[in-house]
DNA sequence: GAGTCGTGGCC
DNA sequence: TGGCCAAGACT
């Protein structure tokens, strides 16, 4: 497959179809008619005119025709990776009522910037949306640089985030692909290799869909176009301004696309926590920096391994001097991470006041375990726990 | 390149 | 209801 490049031919098979692309019905009528204008080449001016007219209001979107702020394109950017729209809208509003600027956001704790974000998973996110701050206050005096080579070379900030900064913010001509893009790409071409092999096959015809200016309108457009019509399911063709364009629905196949190579499920792991409470304070400590939930607060657990035997977690509860004795708590909790399902049985214990929290743990009071930075995972097993 | 990294919503 | 999906990055 040819490297990715703006503007570069595609090469054609002997079939006459694109590589790993079906031709689009719209390309084959004008040859047909023998038209001398390329119906691809409408496209992008198609996309923005519907963009103009449809485009969804969000909190960091500034006024039609007003310039975005890089701060809130690149809050909003690293925010929204692998996370809806809906959910990203309140952490959002948050953030910027918090620390306005780039400069603000840089003068904060890592701490403070954990707590904010607790709930909205991905938390290596967060560690590294404090870092770029920091660096850019750091390193480019507090401006974000504005090109994709220099948003690269910073923490948190990936190829697709790269460009949706430069094409967004600073109006570089260039097509950031995200899911979205490449289901309506993937679909628009009929593209037959399947993700993620077919990534720089996508990228090459998404960049096509760049008019001469307005990069970033023309990113935004596919993104609402994918999440309002073009949907994984059940898709709204007649009401898209590619309709006619689209290879895939001259074939009646939409819902085929993107194809993917099979996933593999991980297997179940399970494992104990363990609840402790003194009078009206909970006994958490902090997980390490990295890997799963790293640097968030938890309670004291059993390690989470697949063939795991209640008796081995159980006898892995911390020592703590007062406890009498373990209530084991009726039933389970249960969690789903991307790559593994996770069962947790829960202990319960009360101990005198005064007593002294092991080493490397603390107690917290019950009434502030709503700023503490646990995962929604601890929240559940805290409340199966506390529950009477 | 394939694994690792959360969470909520959807049908 | 369980699998799929969402504006990916990092190792």
């Amino acid at each position: 497959m040819p490297a990715t490049s703006a503007g570069m031919t595609l090469e054609r098979s002997a079939r006459g179809h694109y590589s790993g692309v079906m031709n689009s019905p719209a390309i084959a009528k004008t040859k047909r008619r023998g038209v001398a204008i390329d119906a691809a080449a409408a496209r992008p001016a198609l996309l923005l005119a519907w963009y103009d007219r449809h485009r969804r209001r969000l909190p960091w979107r500034p006024p039609p025709g007003e310039a975005a702020d890089p701060y809130r394109v690149w809050l909003s950017e690293i925010m929204l990776q692998q996370t809806g729209v809906k959910t990203v809208g309140p952490y959002f509003e948050k953030f910027v009522a918090r620390w306005p600027d780039v400069e603000a956001m840089a003068r904060a704790s890592l701490d403070d910037v954990l707590r904010m974000w607790a709930g909205l998973g991905y938390y290596s996110r967060a560690r590294n949306l404090h870092a770029c701050a920091v660096a850019v206050r750091r390193d480019h005096r507090g401006v974000f640089p504005d090109s994709e080579e220099g948003l690269r070379a910073l923490p948190g900030i990936g190829p697709y985030t790269a460009a949706a900064i430069a094409a967004i913010a600073f109006g570089r001509r260039t097509m950031p692909v995200d899911g979205n893009i490449e289901r309506v790409v993937s679909r628009l071409f009929a593209v037959e290799e399947p993700l993620p092999q077919a990534k720089p096959l996508i990228q090459q015809l998404a960049t096509t869909l760049l008019g001469a200016s307005r990069a970033g309108d023309s990113a935004q457009a596919l993104m609402d176009l994918g999440s309002s019509i073009c949907t994984p399911k059940k898709p709204a063709c007649a009401l898209c301004p590619l309709n006619d364009e689209c290879a895939a629905r001259g074939r009646g196949d939409q819902e085929i696309f993107p194809r993917k190579a099979p996933k593999k499920t991980g297997t179940l792991r399970r494992g104990a926590a363990f609840v402790v409470t003194r009078g009206n304070e909970l006994l958490v400590r902090t997980r390490p920096e990295k890997g799963l939930l790293g640097g968030m607060t938890e309670v004291p657990t059993s390690d989470w391994i697949a063939a795991q035997d209640d008796k081995a977690a159980l006898q892995q509860a911390p020592t703590v001097k007062g406890i009498a004795r373990w209530h084991r708590k009726a039933g389970v909790v249960t969690h789903v991470f991307t790559h593994f399902p996770l069962e947790l049985v829960v202990c319960t214990a009360n101990v005198p006041a005064r007593t002294r929290a092991p080493e490397g743990m603390r107690w917290v009071p019950i009434a502030t375990l709503a700023g503490e930075a646990f995962p929604n995972l601890m929240r559940k097993v805290i409340a199966h726990g506390l529950r009477v």
